[in-house]
DNA sequence: CTGTTAGCGCCTTCAT
DNA sequence: ATGAAGGCGCTAACAG
C-alpha cells in the first residue's frame, strides 16, 4: 500500500558514478574527474569512462551533486530607488524568492540604486565582486554601466540583466521583453481596435533616455505609420513616470486636439491618466505598460482597453533560478526563461 | 580569486537538523521524526524540538532530503489518441520534460487513449495504480471517469488533469486554462477588433460534447451577446476538429452570410479554416486557438487576426513539477503553475 | 518513546 | 595519473 508500484517493472535505478567507475575499472574520483572535466587524466581513461557513461546512459544526480559540494551562494538584486507599481510588484517578487533559495543555501541582498544615472549604476556595481557570487540588475546601455558589468563578469561573478538589458555587455542573460515588439504588439492593438477609424494617437514616456522606452516607442511608430495611415501619431510626451506630469499630459492632449482617438502610456505612472481620461469622459482606445492596481481597476471600468504585460513573478524566478545555474553549472530550461509580452484584456486578467 | 566572496559575510550555512537536536537536546532521529511529524514522540519533546526549529530558523534541505529517500517515480502521461497539431506539441514537450525527471529518478510512459470516450479513458486509467505514482491526463467531466480518478487517489496515486479537467474528481491540480475566460477574451478581442460595425459572427467547434469547447462557446456567447449587440452570433457549427469539415464548415458559413465579418474557431484544425478564408479573399476577424505551424502563418499572412493560446511546454513542465511535488511532499510555488489564456498577434508571437 | 548507525550519490582532500 | 576514504544533511532501519 505503501508502495503501490511494481518495482521490478521500473527501470529502478539510474547509474551512479559509481556504476561508471566499476564500468570503466577505474576509481570513483577518476569517474568524477573525467564528469567533472578536471584535467589530470590520461586521454586514454578519459575515453573509456567516456565510454561507460554513454552505455550506462549516466547522468549526474544533481541532488548528491548539490550535498557533496555543500556550496553557499550569496546574490545581489538592483532595483531602482525610485519606485513605481510596477518596480515594487519586482521587489516583492524578489523577496518572495528567497524562500525558494534560502534551503538551496543561497541568500539575496537587495539593493536600491538610481539605476537610471549611469555614473551611479556603475560605481553602485563596481564594489559588488567581492562580496557576491551573482548580480541581477536592473540595467543600462551605457559605456559605463557595460564596463562595471563586464568587469564582474570578468572576475567570475555572475550577471544577469532584469528589465532592462545592457546587450552589449557580456552579461550572461538578459531576464525581460523584446521592448520594440512590445511597442509593435501595442500599435497592432491600437491600429485593431480603432478599426479604420481616423484621429491623432498620443503616447506618452517616461523620458527618452530610457532606452526600453524609446524602444516601444520605435516599435509602436513602426506599425503604427506603417500601417495604419489613418491614424495620426502626436509627438510624444514626457511625463518621467510620475502621475501627476502624465495627468496634465494627457489632459493637454485631450484638449488640444478634439480627434484625439488613442493614447499610449509607454511608462509607469497611468493612475494620472487614467485620471485625465476619466475626467474628460472621452471615449478613447489607451493601452497601457503592467498589470498593477491602477491598470487592472482601468481594464475593468473599460478606461484601459488593453495591458502589455511582463509578469515580475516570472522574472524574479527567472533570475534567480539563471544565477543558480551559472554559479552552481546545472543546466537550464531556456524556454521557462524567456519572458513573454504579455496582453491583457479585462477577461483574461486572471 | 576562486571564491570571490568573502565568507565571513556570509550567513555562511543554515541551521541543520543536527543543529536542531543539539539546540534541542534530542537525538537526529527524534528531530527527524518532529520535521517529518511522524508521531511517536512525547508532546513535550515535540515543544522543545518546534521552539529549536523556530529559533534557529531550520529549514530542511530539499538536496539532502531527496538523496537520503532515494525514492524513484513513475509517472504516466495520459494523451489523446486521435492527434492535432496543439496535442503533437504538448506530446513533444512532455516527452522534453523527461530530461529533467530522470536525473531525479522519475520517469515518465506516455500512454495514448481516446480521451473522448469516458469509458475507454476510465478503464485505462484503472489499470494505472499498479504502476505509477503519478498520473497527469487529460481528463473529461464524465461520472466513470471522475470514478476512476478518485480510485487512482484513493489508492495514494497522484493524479492531475491536463488542459482538459474533471473539476468534480478528486484530482490534485487542473493544468490547464479557464475555458469560459478564454471564449469571454475571444469575444472582448472580437468586439474590439470589429469596432461598431454590423453583422455576423460565426463560431466553428469540435463538438458540443467537449467540455472546454462548450465552455468556451458559453463565455464567447456571453460577452458578444452582452457587449456588442451589433453582432449577431450564429449557431456553431460542429468540424469534430478535423480540417476538412472546418474548411467545409467555413466555406458554407461565407457562402450562406454574406455579412459574415467574424469568426471564432474554438478547437483544432485551422488549416481548414485557413484556406477556406484565403480561397474566399474575404476580409473577415478570425479569431483562433492554439499557436501552431498554422496560425502562426495565418497570423503572419493577416488571415488570422489573433491566437488565444495554452502553453504546452508550460503545462508539461506544470504537470511534472506537481506531480513531483505531491509524491515527494515538496511545496511549490503555486503562482509559477497558474497556466496563462495568452493572446498573441503577429507582433508578440515570439 | 528515544537514540545509534549505516547509507543515499557525489565531491574533495590526501596519499600513492 | 590514479585511488582510498571521509563527509555533506537527511532518512530509515534497528536497538534499546
Amino acid at each position: 500500500m505503501e508502495d503501490a508500484v511494481d518495482r521490478n517493472r521500473l527501470p529502478v535505478r539510474r547509474a551512479t558514478l559509481e556504476d561508471v567507475a566499476r564500468e570503466a575499472g577505474v576509481s570513483l574520483a577518476t569517474a568524477d574527474r573525467v564528469v567533472n572535466q578536471r584535467d589530470g587524466v590520461r586521454a586514454k581513461t578519459v575515453e573509456s569512462v567516456r565510454r561507460a557513461i554513454a552505455k550506462l546512459d549516466y547522468r549526474a544526480n544533481p541532488a548528491a551533486a548539490r550535498l557533496a559540494r555543500g556550496q553557499s551562494f550569496r546574490f545581489a538584486f538592483i532595483l531602482p530607488s525610485s519606485t513605481n507599481a510596477f518596480m515594487a510588484g519586482l521587489m516583492q517578487q524578489v523577496r518572495r524568492i528567497s524562500d525558494w533559495l534560502e534551503p538551496q543555501n543561497a541568500f539575496i541582498d537587495i539593493l536600491q540604486l538610481d539605476v537610471f544615472d549611469p555614473e551611479a549604476l556603475a560605481s553602485g556595481l563596481a564594489g559588488l565582486a567581492e562580496h557576491f557570487h551573482g548580480v541581477a540588475t536592473v540595467a543600462l546601455d551605457h559605456p559605463k554601466v557595460r564596463a562595471a558589468i563586464d568587469d564582474l563578469v570578468a572576475r567570475g561573478i555572475a550577471v544577469v540583466t532584469l528589465v532592462s538589458d545592457a546587450p552589449t555587455s557580456r552579461r550572461a542573460h538578459y531576464v525581460g521583453i523584446d521592448n520594440p515588439a512590445a511597442g509593435r504588439t501595442s500599435a497592432s492593438l491600437m491600429g485593431r481596435f480603432l478599426g479604420g477609424r481616423t484621429g491623432k494617437v498620443g503616447v506618452v514616456l517616461g523620458s527618452m533616455s530610457l532606452r526600453d522606452h524609446v524602444e516601444r516607442l520605435y516599435g509602436f511608430q513602426q506599425v503604427l505609420s506603417g500601417e495604419y495611415p489613418g491614424l495620426g501619431l502626436l509627438p510624444a510626451l514626457e511625463g518621467r513616470d510620475q502621475s501627476e506630469r502624465n495627468e496634465a499630459a494627457a489632459a493637454k492632449l485631450l484638449a488640444e486636439y478634439p480627434d484625439l482617438i488613442g493614447l499610449y502610456n509607454i511608462g509607469a505612472g497611468n493612475e494620472g491618466i487614467v485620471a485625465a481620461l476619466e475626467a474628460a469622459g472621452r471615449p478613447l482606445v489607451f493601452i497601457a505598460h503592467e498589470l498593477t492596481e491602477a491598470t487592472r481597476r482601468g481594464l475593468l471600468s473599460g478606461t484601459v482597453a488593453a495591458v502589455i504585460n511582463q509578469d515580475p513573478g516570472h522574472e524574479a524566478r527567472s533570475a534567480a533560478r539563471l544565477l543558480m545555474a551559472e554559479v552552481t553549472g546545472e543546466p537550464i530550461l531556456l524556454d521557462q526563461e524567456r519572458i513573454r509580452i504579455e496582453i491583457f484584456l479585462r477577461d483574461n486578467m486572471s
